[in-house]
DNA sequence: GTGTCATCTGAAAACGGTTACAAAATAGAC
DNA sequence: GTCTATTTTGTAACCGTTTTCAGATGACAC
């Protein structure tokens, strides 16, 4: 159903350029790049433009140009808070900038990332956002072949060749746990996230594992507990560790919703907090300071460190010069959830 | 930059033509519609695709056959949690049906609405899904005059000529306000979220007014706040209506941020829910059932209301028969928050 | 008035697919 | 084996832009 009669044109770059009396070159400059244009020109063809209501073919002009000044981003999952964070200031960036984002999640698994990233780059995306650096080998190579820029972000990894932005959550773990055994804890749980897959859990348990290694502190198997992100779960993994007849004072979580899943059970094990149990949490949800007690825990600039990722992006895009590895700081932030251990456990 | 030595072609469809010896509509058969290719055609093609590591080109496609299998999305903000679940499980159908989801966020501005409705169409999407059905004007021309088609999300209007898939907010707000007047609650105070461009905020603040209207229950001016989507909000809302020296004996909220937030400030200024104030939520978030003492609230299935907004659009341009408007049912769900008033109030 | 440059503009060839149409091959009926 | 109906395959036009290249225009100095 092709309609050949060529004289006039309904629509497009053609019936814009036939109604300002010019050729669709000129049109195709107004609209790109206004300053190569006589103002004259450009203020007939605006003129045609908006009588049309013509709106330019992306997908034309994504074939033609060969950018498409979008970008793509795979996250695991969007029912995380962290990562709507994440992707909402990513997306604002984007769109500030005249970028668009197209978003597809993988739900950790990496077959899925690949097939996704595979999907992103046939629909001509100039760049990639990946979590993390934890992927499948044939994702490197796709995007090595393909020539698709591409940042790792949530991860701080300085020596790798590949560029990212994030925090170092391995410091900021051990930050964490050093903060409950300055506190005088010795006993301490660990209630983490699945760590299959996920390099930014893996790297906080290291963290916490390392800090209690450095203090000469043993960690008996069964107080150290994985559980998937649901309050449910974590709370399940609190009434356990609470049950052990030998059990630790503390507990440090690999992120915030563990944490508010151990407070929980906690006091509803008629435990309080923090004088029988100290919680630290990792991520500083909104919740966090609004629980009661208030919950310990690593700040982490989620919003800023999704942003620095688009931006990196778009400046190598644009040429510029630009930080491959940006480390993205965090911090501690001591509320009511932490205190001493009671003594009769020191 | 154009290589116009037309030898040999490096990559595209055309390479695997080439090398599979036949000609590029037998490839683009094979890809789209591979029961139209014999068997042997068929094996020899899908060799030469993976020997050649072929990614078809979307753009191009989309502009040869004027369908981009994508479709896309604009809603108020990604950081809402009924939001980002409502997108994660309209993106999990779509990929499922071999779909893609361009999402935008308008910050309630219905002018970034109507843009980014243009830039979507711009983008090639097949169909829109919007939320809610409180729209710039120019938007419902654009849609009309490009034929997109679109399905308003989140609402119930059996009566407009616009599909739409939702709950009916305004019936399920007047069931929330009905439970706490069978408690026996004469004192009902509204903290709502901001109503100004949110109809579903509207429609449920419609919803309150009316059972309270029906049972002869007068609303003073001072017990209804309006309030943004945060913890904090919330609280000072609460703050300000416990500190009233005439105060309600119920609060009904607007979504169950609010309510997390009158239950926390109230608990804070030595009020025992639901002892001396009963609260009732909307929305059924996780946290609802978590809390302490658990929230009374609304459940609305939002996962399921996006997958069947995507749903109707899909089938819709596969031009199958589809209903227009689509109720989801909610329910109440009586939890801890609520009780009868106390006597000396009552 | 003429020549030189720089600046604007237009014609037409891509970009990488899809698909209408025609041609070729195959199957089935006699 | 011939003829027709059907299926498979190929040719080439087209989708709506950008962009190269060359030609037209205009400014300026002489």
């Amino acid at each position: 159903m092709r309609l050949t009669n060529a004289k006039s044109v309904k629509q497009g770059i053609r019936a814009v350029a036939a109604r300002a009396g010019v050729s669709t070159a000129s049109v195709s400059r107004a609209l790109n790049n206004p300053g190569a244009v006589s103002p004259s020109l450009r203020a007939r063809i605006e003129q045609a433009i908006d009588a049309l209501g013509y709106i330019p073919h992306a997908p034309a002009r994504i074939l033609s140009s060969r950018r498409s000044r979008t970008l793509g981003a795979i996250v695991p999952t969007i029912d995380n808070t962290m990562f709507a964070r994440g992707i909402a200031s990513l997306q604002q960036y984007l769109s500030s900038v005249g970028y668009m984002l197209f978003l597809t999640t993988s739900g950790y698994d990496l077959d899925v990332e690949l097939q996704q990233a595979r999907n992103l780059i046939s629909r001509g995306v100039d760049g990639l956002v990946l979590r993390g650096d934890c992927h499948h080998d044939g994702l490197r190579k796709l995007l090595a072949d393909n020539a698709v820029p591409f940042i790792n972000v949530g991860i701080y990894q300085p020596d790798r060749p590949y560029p990212c932005v994030g925090t170092d959550n391995e410091a900021a773990a051990h930050r964490a746990a050093a903060h409950v055994i300055e506190l005088g804890h010795r006993r301490i749980g660990i209630v983490s996230a699945l760590q299959r897959n996920n390099d930014r859990a893996s790297a906080r348990v290291a963290g916490f594992r390392r800090a209690l290694t450095e203090n000469g502190i043993e960690l008996p198997a069964q107080w150290h507990v994985e559980v998937p992100y649901t309050l449910d779960d974590a709370r399940e993994a609190a009434r356990y560790l609470l049950s052990l007849k030998d059990r630790p004072t503390a507990v440090v979580c690999g992120n915030d919703v563990i944490a508010y899943g151990v407070l929980l059970e906690a006091e509803r094990d008629g435990f309080s907090v923090p004088r029988d149990l100290s919680v630290i949490g990792f991520d500083d949800l909104d919740w966090s300071r609004h629980l009661r007690p208030s919950l310990t825990t690593i700040h982490v600039p989620t919003g800023e460190t999704w942003q620095r990722a688009g931006e990196y992006l778009v400046r190598s895009l644009a040429g510029e010069q630009t930080i491959m590895h940006r480390e993205i700081d965090f911090s501690l932030v001591v509320r009511e959830s932490t205190a001493p251990p009671p003594n009769s456990l020191k």
